[in-house]
DNA sequence: TTTCTGACTCGAA
DNA sequence: CTTCGAGCCAGAA
């Protein structure tokens, strides 16, 4: 591998892709484990970009459990649907139980 | 080439 | 309690 050849977005995609299924990280957690805790914001923007990726992009949310990403999927609700449908418990684009379902990708990678 | 904006986060006032 | 600024990278105009 050559890690280093990867742009940003790229290893974002690696990243994200290896959330375990029902469980949600955060964009400055991935930035973090990637070496750039202060481009949360680039993974938020990669986000935007993998629509066409296979990036499950509805686990990941900001710092809080809040779908702030949500307005960027179709319809107003898939992105909670899709977590609902992964076992977790969404409420006002607020991610309930946070703390359980956390996947932090610096710890468990 | 410069400028602007965005699915963020943190610390300071 | 709320508000504001800074830092990061990529892509479009």
């Amino acid at each position: 591998m050559r890690p280093e050849a990867l742009s940003f977005f790229e290893k974002v995609y690696k990243v994200a892709q290896k959330i375990p299924y029902g469980k949600v990280t955060s964009y400055g957690a991935i930035a973090k484990y990637l070496g750039a805790a202060k481009s949360a914001r680039i993974v938020g923007y990669a986000m935007n970009a993998s629509h066409n990726k296979d990036v499950p992009a509805h686990r990941v949310v900001n710092r809080k459990g809040l779908l702030t990403g949500k307005h960027h999927f179709e319809g107003t609700n898939l992105m909670q649907q899709l977590l609902e449908n992964e076992g977790v418990e969404v409420i006002e684009n607020q991610i309930q139980n946070l703390e359980s379902i956390y996947w932090d990708p610096a710890k468990e990678l």
